[in-house]
DNA sequence: TCTATGGATGTTATCGGTCACACGCCAGCG
DNA sequence: CGCTGGCGTGTGACCGATAACATCCATAGA
């Protein structure tokens, strides 16, 4: 194979796409010109740069970003690690993050978390030693995996909860996002919102609130869960203990079927609405009324929320928004000069519908 | 808290990590040495092997994925193109794909395609000229897309339907998968399975049956349409216009509210379970009973259906391993030596529980 | 007129691998 | 004893880019 042979269409040899070499020949000048007029750093005459952009557009040819990557370039990649992306919260924050990193020129990759996953070998899926990653670390899996990561590499989390951090603090719109000790972690306010939809609940004249959590990320105790006790301590009311449930319908169903019996049970806050849609359920089977007789409310509101039957009181939280801010939060660790403003997340927000009402008399 | 591939003992250059080139050197090798041992193809001597395995071991080498890549080394990542990632059927399909090219060695690559995408640029999202892709083509973006692709890109797809397709055949369990024209396109027989639904609900003793869409993916008639089409001429009764939804729960509510003021209407078919959803609640509205006034079935068995109120009949596809096997597929073509045979996935069943019943005396 | 200056461009090394081919060695064979 | 043929291994080119450094040329200052 001759190295730098003529072309058919004057252009690349057959088969291979144009690269920078063709586009330095046909343009006539040196592969690095053509480098400089891509990158657009270095000075390059008007007349030489427009002659290149012409002959790029003629022949098609676009930069490899592998060889880019090689070569040392910049970072132009992210990896999402997550667990399950069937999942409302997961799956939304992930359409957050790939919107926003897509936009930036960013490709994404993504590999999934199995529960049973080592943490230390996620290294292994990375496409090269440094990639930038992004965890979606709702669960213990991802979480897990952020510790493990190693130092060198770039990262930027979607967390339930900041580890460490002590009384709730918020700076106006950005909850969640300070800048000491992990500035690279991200959250929504759980605890402030668990809390709210509980306080809103006992308003109602609902003498406690049960909950069904969701699987926690940490040992600890998870801000949603904590919201809740909180709230109802700050009331003075009795504090179950919270049902454990996991992250489907069924889940929820289980969790509280046998608790349903005890009719002084009149209001169940849920970890998420596919919990709150399975405890609706089990409440249709022991003949409970909701709102009636039980009021339920979820944490998401999932697209389906507003439709159910009855439809679902729940806490709207902004994962597209927290994904976005997830990637602006690399973004500017990456590339603190170029990178934009990390976007603002909306605050999670109280959506009353008919699952809720006030305390059965 | 040490994790593995971090910080090489005496192999790497400051920063850097190790190179085939630290391991060839450790080892007393050439790196060619060392890269036949990667990848197993060539035969190394038992002696050499052991010790380079070691020195990797050692030196926590991990080979470039990114370089491998560019040098011509067997292909080893995909990219995903599809629609909304938070789609139950789409999300459903990355997840099996996702799985299958995990499992398989590759990473994934995702990239979603909005609905004002220019076909022709997606090959600017693909990290290399010639990168394989799969496309979740349930929708006319995806379709579109499908269309645009050049056709150097090697490329495997979950499609609603296949092209100029005659009739419905379907080869043991591997319905939808053919070896003409275009054996890389692969599909769940909704044609079979929307007649099937369409004549569960007649042999309900319904006069005909109504159907909300998705949005089709071609200009010719969705398959699920055409297959309820079918169904309800086989049986000789009337075929009434396809009312036209969205993927929404809202979009099925507004579809069918003015429908629903007539009486005749007893069974309603969904293209989805969201759909069915919102028609639900727009029955609920309209002071219609489901099931005793209105049946209604959905499509995709997403998880909440069996958990709604009531509880949806519908037809359950398996999504996950048409992402399988799309992978499969792929891999196959990529690989035809090496690549396992492309999993078989479940053919449709319609899975009945409380929305659907007899027809209204 | 000679030279310092700086913008525009070319040259070479490098990134981390793979591939095609050459080479040395030892056994089997005529 | 010389040839042939595998096997195990090393060498050099190449993949498609970027970075550092070298070079060329024109213009301005001495």
């Amino acid at each position: 194979m001759d190295v730098i042979g003529h072309t058919p269409a004057g252009g690349a040899p057959r088969g291979r796409s144009a690269s920078i070499w063709d586009v330095a020949r046909v343009a006539g000048v040196s592969q690095q010109t053509v480098s400089r007029v891509i990158n657009g750093k270095a000075r390059v005459s008007e007349a030489t740069r427009a002659k290149v952009l012409q002959v790029i557009a003629e022949l098609g040819y676009r930069p490899n970003r592998l060889a880019q990557a090689l070569a040392g370039g910049p970072a132009r990649s992210v990896t999402v690690l997550t667990s399950d992306t069937a999942l409302y919260g997961a799956a939304a924050t992930l359409r957050g993050m790939e919107e926003a990193a897509r936009r930036a020129g960013f490709s994404v990759g993504i590999s999934v978390l199995e529960p049973d996953l080592e943490p230390a070998e996620v290294v292994l899926r990375l496409n090269r030693p440094g990639e930038a990653v992004m965890v979606i670390a709702f669960d213990d899996v991802g979480v897990r995996v952020l510790r493990a990561l190693p130092p060198d590499v770039p990262v930027a989390a979607a967390v339930e909860r900041r580890p460490g951090e002590g009384a709730g603090h918020s700076a106006g719109h950005s909850a969640g996002h300070s800048a000491d000790a992990e500035p690279w972690q991200i959250w929504l306010d759980d605890r402030a919102a668990a809390a709210h939809a509980t306080r809103y609940l006992l308003g109602l004249g609902h003498r406690t609130v049960h909950y069904v959590a969701i699987p926690s990320s940490t040992s600890a105790l998870a801000q949603r869960t904590q919201g809740w006790r909180e709230a109802l301590f700050a009331a003075g009311r009795p504090r179950p203990e919270p049902l454990q449930g996991g992250w489907s319908p069924r889940s929820g169903y289980l969790a509280v079927r046998s608790l349903l019996a005890d009719r002084s049970v009149t209001a169940i806050l849920c970890g998420n609405d596919d919990l709150a849609l399975g405890v609706m359920r089990a409440a249709r089977e022991a003949g409970r009324e909701v709102p009636g007789d039980l009021s339920v409310v979820g944490f998401d509101d999932s697209p389906q929320s507003a439709f159910m039957n009855p439809s679902l009181t729940t806490v709207r939280l902004d994962f597209e928004g927290l994904g976005r801010a997830c990637f602006g939060l690399l973004h500017r660790r990456l590339d603190p000069e170029a990178a934009p403003a990390v976007p603002v997340w909306s605050e999670p927000e109280l959506i009353v519908r008919e699952s809720s009402g006030p305390a059965p008399s």
